[in-house]
DNA sequence: ATAAATATTTAGATTAGTCTAAAAAATGAT
DNA sequence: ATCATTTTTTAGACTAATCTAAATATTTAT
């Protein structure tokens, strides 16, 4: 059995592998728990200890088999957690994560089953992200960036990479809600914005909104 | 804010409040939650610091109106995901205590408000236990042990007493289950044992069996 | 290749929650 | 009223998780 604290580490250490494909620094998880890297020290021997994470002083850390197992299977509890509280409950997708923080980490095993039932085996949660399955797997969708889109291309909203509470509140003001197509109309050189047709209107957006669009071709 | 062990102490010294009516003793305490009478006194010296308890050395504890309220809300959040688990995620009765022992400590109070609304409101959980309302008011229903029944009295099957998973099991294999009808139709005075009768057929059960289940009478 | 800058680890301290063993207070029995 | 028993508190220790400050290793820049 793994504590709130190293299901934490766990689970930020398995967020970090999927963009690095080296061992993961000290300082990239302090940053991201918001901790002291002398903690993140202490915390990854102890994982080490477990046979969870696989681990060389000075040169970072990387899951093992069973650690990537256990923290796959925490990300499915949050993102299932995530899909129950904006179907069922009328959470909207900005209010939902900081709950999903907590209830991921509740234990049963049947709890996860049923309510992945109840849900409807939901293979994405309402950020467009994938909800891995019992084993651990994660599908990945093909997506880019908008901004990496040129004149003409188009496309549905798939996912954002930026999931804070503003900047999806700001989506919902504009109206970009996920599965919506997009055009691209026009790319302006000098501040990288672009103009896009969504909801058959068009709108300017700037390029770091671009950049926290993904998109799937078509 | 309360961690999960101070809420634990708070509720333990609710529920106990019920029944006695001079201050909790420690040993009580310690004994419902399974620890030492030494951690008690440490941790009601912390709630009373906090305010949520009142405590004089040697004579026992007894919960703040606050200390009330707060016990009260956590109660309220165990019956409604019992509620929860059991309407919605086809838990059965037995399989509930142990799941919503973890999701009480959820802080959310949108969460609540909204599963309560999800639930239609409910008043009460699977076991037949009233739900206090969001002001921590609990309302308890007229109600009686079975093994203080007269022959030929008669009532509604609402609540036990022991709940525990074995107990449960054994109400569901013999049918006897919240809302039905019992009628005593002979009390034997050897055993104390009595001839009941439910679902238009007749049954023995134990004087254990009797003080454990709560009828309303009719 | 060396020095400066950065990243990581170690050493030592702190807090929450728990425990055991011993001391002190309250309760019960003669 | 005194003594024995039970209950409660205190003293001191332990673990998990964190921190600061100092030491050490690695990386980068000259
Ligand atoms: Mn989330
Ligand atoms: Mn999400
Ligand atoms: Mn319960
Ligand atoms: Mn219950």
């Amino acid at each position: 059995m793994f504590s709130q604290s190293e299901e934490n580490y766990l689970k930020a250490i398995f967020h970090l592998t999927t963009a690095e494909k080296n061992g993961i620094s000290t300082n990239a998880i302090a940053e991201k728990l918001a901790t002291k890297p002398s903690s993140v020290t202490d915390m990854i021997r102890k994982l080490s200890d477990k046979k969870v994470v696989s681990y060389k002083k000075y040169y970072g850390v990387a899951l093992t088999n069973s650690g990537r197992k256990i923290a796959a299977y925490i990300v499915r509890k949050h993102r299932l957690w995530e899909v129950f509280l904006v179907d069922k409950l009328d959470f909207s997708w900005d209010e939902v994560h900081d709950v999903a923080e907590q209830l991921e980490h509740i234990q049963s095993p049947k709890l996860i089953q049923q309510l992945d039932q109840f849900l409807g085996y939901p293979t994405q949660d309402p950020h467009g992200d994938p909800i891995p399955d019992k084993d651990g797997n994660l599908k990945t969708i093909e997506k880019c960036l908008l901004s990496t889109l040129a004149k003409n291309d188009s496309g549905i909203f798939v996912g954002v990479d930026d999931s804070s509470s503003d900047f999806l509140q700001f989506l919902d003001r504009r109206r970009i809600t996920l599965g919506k197509q997009i055009k691209v109309i026009e790319k302006e050189d000098f501040d990288e914005s672009m103009l896009i047709e969504i909801n058959s209107q068009k709108m300017t957006i700037s390029k770091k909104i671009a950049n926290n669009l993904y998109i799937q071709k078509s």
